[in-house]
Order: structure tokens, then sequence, then C-alpha cells
RNA sequence: GGCGGUAUAGCCAAGUGGUAAGGCAGAGGUCUGCAAAACCUUCAUCACCGGUUCAAAUCCGGUUACCGCCUCCA
């Protein structure tokens, strides 16, 4: 039985989609002004690992995630560069489109645009001020946070502190036209030469929140299963969205709420932030770190704890993945020396391994512990691989879920036999040396091949060579 | 100031009452012509103080440190 955390109670609960079979989540994406960092990529990665997770279970996953395409950032940055905010925006939703599929992310079943949807995202905002939850000033829309009666729960704030922290930050001129310092912007009003659209309001364009009201609902109803984002968005962004949703709808937005925790740098594990500077890019990892190594990194860290990054850590997990890698090569060499049939009690520890590795994976996404149940079945694959009789079956079935449970963490193994005959006639060669204890030249042979990226290791059922990673 | 999180070996990290999973690094060993890979062995009393209990990393009270949200942020 799966179990998640949800934001809104702060409890484990046991996870029922609305519909059995079917799980329909949503996941903040970017605001794309620039190259996401390894904090943006944390919450894709993990929420692709949760998505993951959830179709080996048997779910039809529904995956909705945004582009935010508009907004001051958006604004500014095309202005900096030169260019125009839809340019901009095209830019950097192709480098995303690139950097997540370097971390063998799966693409979303749709990643809506929020300036595709401004018909949508107006009439929403139609509806609110016709019910009472918004009202225009000038040409700005803006929604009134104290009507809806559980502002602040998603937060766990209770409305009067939000209150007092609001007044401090929201500059005079914003105060004088808001009736509460705590309400927000559902529409705003373009300034001259700003990218704007036609509204019941005059020329503006959407507040920063609206866009995920709007989108999620559209493509999963009015509730759905899982609303996921970094624990920074739950206040205010998530509970913003929640408050829109819910007095548009008059039905539960969300039934669960899923954060995931920062990627922090440093000693004192400081969130990596934009704004603080101190992020790094995954455009600028990729071109030095082996992108399974980064994945590897960050999908094997439970969602919710905290990332600290450091290139020991990248290293780290790149020696780990090999080791698993490892064990799949090392039982694909034994494959030709296999006899026919299958052993039963292997296949029943292969079984057993399995079944504590949903039950890791089943409270809330626990993978520290389902990754020691993957190395387990490694070592389990490595002892199995070095005895005299094996049988292919069980070969057969402990690579198959090696492959399978890797792949829950967005990693793809593969055979990396070669089929060159220069090589293998080189080891042809080095073998007869060997016999002849002729080690010199069968060293000299094995040093070769080494420089161009082949390690041989001998075994007693003959010397096995692979592509060094 | 309000709210929340974290503190376990050199590093990463599991573990919510019964005497510390797993991985990396290190040390020793087996295998090997030598390697490599693999395997085996070895390596902590859980920030601090006090309390509850036959028994606490795990519960209660307090202290300290760091992080985060409350304003753009995954």
């Amino acid at each position: 039985m799966l179990k998640v955390y949800n934001s809104l109670t702060n409890e484990k609960e046991k996870f029922e989609p609305i519909t059995p079979g079917v799980v329909n989540m949503y996941v903040c994406g970017p605001t794309v002004y620039n190259y996401i960092h390894i904090g943006n990529a944390r919450s894709v990665v993990a929420f692709d690992t949760i998505r993951r997770y959830l179709e080996y279970c048997g779910y039809q996953v529904n995956y909705v995630s945004n582009f935010t395409d508009v907004d001051d950032k958006m604004i500014n940055e095309a202005k900096k560069e030169g260019t125009t905010v839809p340019k901009l925006a095209d830019k950097y939703i192709n480098a995303y489109m690139e950097d997540t599929k370097a971390l063998n992310v799966k693409p979303a079943t749709v990643n809506p645009r929020a300036t595709d949807n401004i018909r949508d995202i107006i009439a929403f905002v139609v509806d609110l001020i016709d019910k009472g939850y918004a009202y225009n000033v000038n040409g700005t829309v803006y929604y009134r946070a104290r009507k809806f009666k559980s502002y602040g729960l998603l937060g766990h704030e209770n409305i009067d502190d939000l209150e007092s922290g609001a007044s401090e930050h929201v500059s005079s001129e914003e105060l004088a036209q808001k009736e509460d310092p705590i309400d927000f912007a559902l529409w705003k009003k373009a300034k001259p030469d700003e990218i704007s659209w036609d509204s019941p309001w005059g020329k503006g364009r959407p507040g920063w929140h609206i866009e995920c009201s709007v989108m999620s609902t559209k493509y999963l109803g009015n509730t759905f299963d899982i609303h996921g984002g970094g624990i920074d968005l739950e206040f205010p962004h998530h509970e913003n969205e929640r408050a829109q949703s819910e007095a548009k709808t008059d039905q539960k937005f969300v039934n669960y709420w899923l954060h995931n925790g920062f990627v922090t740098v440093g000693d004192d594990d400081e969130k990596m932030s934009k704004s603080k500077g101190n992020f790094v890019t995954v455009h600028d990892l990729l071109k030095k770190d082996n992108p399974q190594a980064l994945r590897f990194l960050i999908s094997t860290t439970q969602y919710r704890r905290p990332i600290r990054f450091s290139q020991q850590g990248v290293d780290e997990a790149a020696t780990n993945l090999q080791k698993i890698q490892t064990a799949f090569d090392n039982l694909n060499y034994r494959l030709k020396d296999a006899e026919a049939y299958n052993d039963p009690k292997l296949d029943q520890e292969i079984r057993q391994i399995q079944a504590d590795f949903q039950d890791a994976m089943n409270d809330d996404f626990n993978v520290q512990n389902g990754i020691a149940k993957v190395y387990e079945l490694a070592k389990l694959g490595n002892v199995y691989a070095e005895r005299p009789v094996v049988f292919k079956e069980s070969i057969k079935l402990l690579m198959k879920r090696l492959e399978q449970l890797s792949s829950i963490f967005g990693i793809k193994l593969q055979s990396s036999e070669l089929n060159d005959d220069k090589v293998k006639e080189l080891i042809q060669e080095r073998n007869n040396a060997r016999e002849n204890k002729q080690f010199a030249r069968s060293d000299e042979i094995r040093d070769e091949l080494k420089n161009k990226g082949i390690i041989l290791e001998d075994t007693p059922q003959g010397t096995r060579f692979r592509r060094e990673n």
C-alpha cells in the first residue's frame, strides 16, 4: 500500500487516486527566462521518479507540467537579451527540453504554455470577479484572499501573521490599490510597450499564479490527484492556486500536495537559487559530468530531503551507478555458457528483493531504502555470475529485474559488450601469449586496449571485455 | 517576530522503544601469471543537558547549531 506525505496535512496518507488505475498529476514547471539550474532539475527529476514508480505500480499517469512564459522576469530578461518575450521563451523551452532529456526525464503528457491559454485565463478571472472573489482596480485584477475561508492552510500560517508579513514587502503604490496587503494579482495591467493581451479590464497579462490554476484544471479536471513542486512554492504560489481554483469550482482542488526539498550548496547547506547567484546550470554541468550520474544522484535521494550538491557527490553517484552496470555486464557475460532452465532458489531470492523494494518505495517513495535493494540484487548477481554452473532463465530474470528497478530511477542499463573483430583478434593473441607465459606481450596488448578505452577482465569462462565509461 | 525542517562513522545515508541497513572512501584477505571485476572480513553508541522506561538514536522537557518559508525562487 502506497503512502505519500501530504503537505496540506503534514502527514503520510494512504494514496488512493480518484479514478482507480489512473493518476492525474500536475507539476509546476519553470519560468523560462534562463537555463535551469541543478535545483530546478531536482524537482523535475524527483517527480519524474515518482511518476515512474507509479507507472511501475501499474497506474496510467497523466502528467502535466507547465511553462510560465510571460511575467516580469521574462519581460526584463527579454529586454536585457535584446529579444522578444516569445523568442526568449522558445529559446529556454528548447534548452529545458534538451537538458531534461539528457537527464532521461520522460516527456510530459502535456506541457501547456501560459500564453497559449490566455482566453481560458481571462474566463477564469471573470468567473472569480462574478463570484465576488476578485476586483478590478484600474486594469489590474486582485484576488480577495480573506474571502477564501481557509487561506493560509497549505502554508500552515494564520492569516493575520501573513498580513503583517505582507505589509512589510508590498510597495506603497500596490498597497494603495489593494483592499488588503495579502491580496494578489490575477491580471496585471500592461505598461506601455510591454507584451499584452486584450481583456475586459484593458491591455494586460496574467498574474503569476493563475496560469497554473487554469491549465491544471483544464487538463486534469477540477479535482485531481497530485500536485507537485518545490517546497518554496508551497506558499504563496500553491496556496494561491488553491484559493483561486476552489473559489471558482467550489470543489477540492488537489488531493495530495507533494513538495520536494532543495539542492543546497556549501558547508552550511544554503539553498541554491537564482536570486542568490549560487547556482550551477544543467546546461554547464552536462559539459563535464555524466548525465546518468547526475540523474542517479538526484533520483536516489528521497524527494523531500535536501541534496547537498558537490563534485564528490556526483563522483560517488557515478561510482555507484557503475557498480550496478558492472553487475549487469557480469551476468550478461555468463549468458553464453549458461545452461537452460532456471534456479528456483535464486528466483525466490529475486522475488523477495523485489517485494522489499516495493515496501520501501511504498513508504513515501523511500528511494534510499529502495536503491539499497538494487545493490542487494547486484550483489546477488555478482555472486551468482561467479558460480561454475549457472542457469540461463535465472540470469535473464536477474538482469530483467536490475533493468526494471534501475529504470525507475531513470537509469538505462544496457549491454556494454563490443562486437569488434579487431579487438577479438587481439584478445585471442593475448590469450595465446598467456598460455605460452609471454606475459610481457599479453600485458602490452591489455594496456594497448585500455588506452583505447577497452577493459579486459579474465574469468574462468574466458576474457570479458567492455568499454570503459 | 510567526511557522516549518535538519543534526547518526572521514563522506552520503537508513532506522519512531529492545541493544546502530546500505553505499563511498580506508584497512586486511580470497581469486588472478600480474591485473581488473567480484566476493569475504573489518570500521559509530546516534549535537548537548535532563527526564520517562526493565530497555531510547527512537518518547517527553530544555539547550545549541544550521537551513528554509512568511517577498521572486524548484
